[in-house]
DNA sequence: CCATAATATTGATATAGATCAATGTTTTTA
DNA sequence: TAAAAACATTGATCTATATCAATATTATGG
């Protein structure tokens, strides 16, 4: 069985809100508030006071714990995904993680109490959520798996696909993520994400042009993902 | 912020079921059948069909993703913890991991269907169930920052501190399991557990007699996980 | 547009931890 | 209870990848 390619990017395009009635979804609305924000900036502190959940409209986000100086990404969320739903747990009240935008995006964000109410009153709804959950955690398994049991080459190769599946949507695209970015999405040194570009280039699996990136043999490609 | 011991043992002890009525109680009732297995029976297999959820009554599991001979364990499973939850997304009539016991355990498997149908009926069942997910995510993005940014001392006693804290509830234990199941615990070949061990005893931080562990330095060892 | 900072690249070195191999010990089974 | 199998231990290598250090390139603010 292959490990998914997709496993750091969230693109389980939420349904949950389909769920609800007229009426609920007007309360919904009423209930959040649009929120933009700027390259780098955090939309959510690991630690703080979750009052709401996050809806992300545009852009490109990343979801991170971090210990200290030590952060490990989650997942990347793209637009039509949520974030902070594990806050809607019972006595939890904080966020579990942090959030940070990659780039200039756009949030919703949407009070917990009315969230938590819908859960409550809205069978469909609810399992909507828990769905979307469940999609979560086997993403995050399968990122788990790839970033413990893979090396590096793999580890790399596994996160070109899935930048270029989910959030590019093509062979081609302009990265502007910097090395140290994929450094840290791919769970490895700077130096070595360097390094290992260059050998996809010299074995013609990519063509890199500045921060230009093209996927030159998918296959190939996917072949180092499942077994480097 | 210190790194929660307790990432490998799921002890979310679901309050899910107190949400529902007698009548609901005992329709899950009748929907459930109650399974024995002997150590080291799979209890339920990735990628076979989910038909139930697994509430563990006895025993000790481990929950596992295999990808060929290679596998990655997610959390063991104490009395009084569901498995399966993710197969109650949608479209997703699969297990998404395995889980096999440790030792010889009693489980429920509840028919999925109902499960399902009682999230829709009953809201605060729904909510409980969403707050056992979202338990469940923390704990295994807790383990996850653990094996990928922890060196091999601090995983083991990492390990060591969760199993006394979460399984056998003292800091002196008999441990049935292997060097080997120690190492896929922890991430780990089995000559480094047995060497880190040693190391272990060499430092009074614990005193091992055969099958059987004492923590005699809870404080330092919690150090080690924190930091090493 | 220059100066300064941030980022990228390259090479040399260090090391945690895997792997391999041999041997000892315990458990299982026939 | 003897033989076989599984498990534990120890020591000797090997290697993937981090870290360090130096330099080149690109981006940015005054």
């Amino acid at each position: 069985m292959a490990v998914r390619t997709s496993c750091t990017v969230a693109d389980n395009h939420c349904k949950c809100f389909e769920a609800l009635t007229e009426e609920q979804t007007a309360l919904l609305e009423k209930k959040q508030v649009t929120v933009e924000y700027n390259k780098g900036e955090i939309i959510a502190k690991h630690g703080s006071f979750a009052s709401h959940v996050i809806f992300v409209c545009e852009g490109l986000v990343k979801v991170y714990i971090e210990h200290g100086k030590e952060i490990l990404i989650l997942k990347i969320i793209s637009p039509g995904n949520l974030i902070g739903l594990s806050s809607l747990t019972e006595g939890e009240d904080t966020f579990q993680y942090s959030a940070a935008a990659y780039q200039r995006s756009i949030a919703k964000l949407i009070d917990i109490t009315t969230f938590k109410h819908l859960i409550r009153e809205n069978g469909l709804f609810a399992s909507r959520v828990i769905s979307i959950l469940g999609e979560n955690s086997n993403q995050i398994n399968n990122r788990f798996f790839c970033l413990t049991h893979r090396q590096s080459y793999g580890r790399l190769a596994n996160l070109l696909l899935c930048l270029s599946e989910r959030v590019f949507k093509s062979d081609q695209f302009e990265l502007d993520l910097t090395r140290k970015e994929l450094a840290e999405l791919a769970g490895m040194s700077t130096e070595n994400v360097i390094r290992i570009l260059k050998k996809f280039q010299e074995d013609d699996l990519i063509i890199l042009k500045g921060k230009n990136i093209e996927l030159h043999n998918i296959d190939a490609m996917q072949r180092i993902c499942d077994l480097g």
